[in-house]
DNA sequence: CGAAGTCTTGAAAAATTTCAATTCCGGTGG
DNA sequence: CCACCGGAATTGAAATTTTTCAAGACTTCG
């Protein structure tokens, strides 16, 4: 993308829209369920949807922490990135997910959407407020954020001991149970480019690009187009992917 | 180390001694510290204080989930395995933290002592129970779930970008902090063993040996012997470490 | 239809691991 | 007290893997 292409998106990329949660696609799944129901009603204070294009930044590394996001739809990504442009995708966010919880001021990481998407934006100030006057949410923070703690373990093992290919294919399998498709549907979509699955498991473009060949040449996947995939043997990919499942 | 060796360890390694929490040498660090003071008094129903030998395994990887920990000595590691033997050092624990939390049944990963240590053990029934009755006990341990979060983006970053020199610099850096050495003090122990460090970043010991030799060369650090580092440039190790600090 | 960006593929270069050998050290037993 | 043994750490050389560099194919979108 040109310096020219992420201007344009930034300037367009964002925009505040009604709170609905009435009919929110993620009500069960998301933060909110564990809220008691007549609190869900007014938490238009804290809490604002906002609807992202596909690239948009809902925060930047470096900035102040000031909101935390609960997915609605589509998908984001974390994002840290060193000095000489060394870039870490730490992890996919999906719909019914919460990130942007720290302990820090600033933020580490930036996060991003992967595709366009919408998420609710909670005001910290009123997470804190939320958290002490309910114990269940908290409760809730908490699980969660064991969960994540869980993952990070996962991406770790993974980051530090599987090579390329299994490290694609423990991607995948893991990729398809976030996005919950059903068992009986191979197909899957990869919503995210090459260079957001290399940046995520620690590889180049090339070698990733490489080793979905390799898989395909295994007969593992197919590959309608870059952005689909078939799983042919979800067996065979387990055992790649080296119990990490 | 020995089958023989190993089992002997075993067999001596953990040892059940009384709780005084009031001589405790890590009170203000604890996760015990948010639990208010005539709480702790009462603390021997959920709670044990373990002695460790160096080496011993005070929780194993597939066993079900029991117990958490708070290090009030010595140092921990957490440790997962695949099949074929890959290691991985998910993170080495010091005093004042706190491990074991969890959503699984299971645990992923086994947990050692690295020098001999102690440490108190929290049923996790009693864990729930402290959860319910005192939100404060839960918030402090939100709060530390969030923190070893960014710890674990941290070290993917670390894993998925950074060069063994890199890594090893940010290893050391990121442990003397955690010791909380004084910054005057160049001195600090590595109390863990070379394959420690390689199962930590993601490398073999051969190029973590390597890597501790080119540091001493660019007079970045001196080595007294195998498990003694004189930190002798930390601008540098700093700048190696690529803002990870 | 053309341009830009993305993905794939090939070949060369670089990095890390693997294999092998040596050194160093602490503990053990003569 | 000293020699020996075993584990840990270091070092060197070869082998392997991944990255880097380069080029071509394919898509998508004005």
């Amino acid at each position: 993308m040109t310096s020219h292409t992420l201007a344009r998106c930034r300037q367009h990329s964002r925009a505040v829209v009604p709170l609905d949660c009435a009919r929110c696609a993620v009500r069960d799944l998301a933060i909110c369920a564990s809220l008691p129901p007549p609190e869900v009603d007014s938490l238009e204070r804290y809490v604002s949807s906002v609807e992202l294009q596909a690239n948009a930044e809902l925060a930047r590394a470096g900035q102040p922490c000031r909101q935390a996001y609960s997915v609605t739809s589509g998908m984001l990504r974390l994002v840290r990135t060193l000095a000489d442009a060394r870039r870490q995708v730490v992890a996919f966010v999906l719909p019914g997910h919460f990130v942007g919880l720290s302990e820090r001021a600033v933020h580490r990481h930036s996060v991003e959407a992967v595709v366009p998407s919408r998420v609710c934006a909670f005001e910290l100030d009123g997470i804190r407020d939320l958290r002490e006057r309910f114990p269940s949410f908290e409760h809730t923070l908490l699980q969660r954020a064991c969960r994540d703690l869980d993952d990070a373990h996962d991406a770790m093992l993974l980051l530090a001991r599987l090579s390329p290919l299994e490290r694609l294919a423990s991607f995948l399998l893991r990729l398809r149970e976030q996005m919950k498709i059903r068992d009986d549907d191979p197909r899957m979509a990869l919503p995210m480019g090459r260079s957001d699955i290399a940046d995520h498991l620690g590889l180049t473009v090339e070698t990733v690009s490489r080793s979905f060949t390799r898989l395909r040449e295994q007969g593992l996947i197919a590959l309608p187009d870059p952005q689909h995939v078939e799983i042919l043997d979800a067996e065979g990919l387990s055992e790649l992917a080296s119990a990490l499942h």
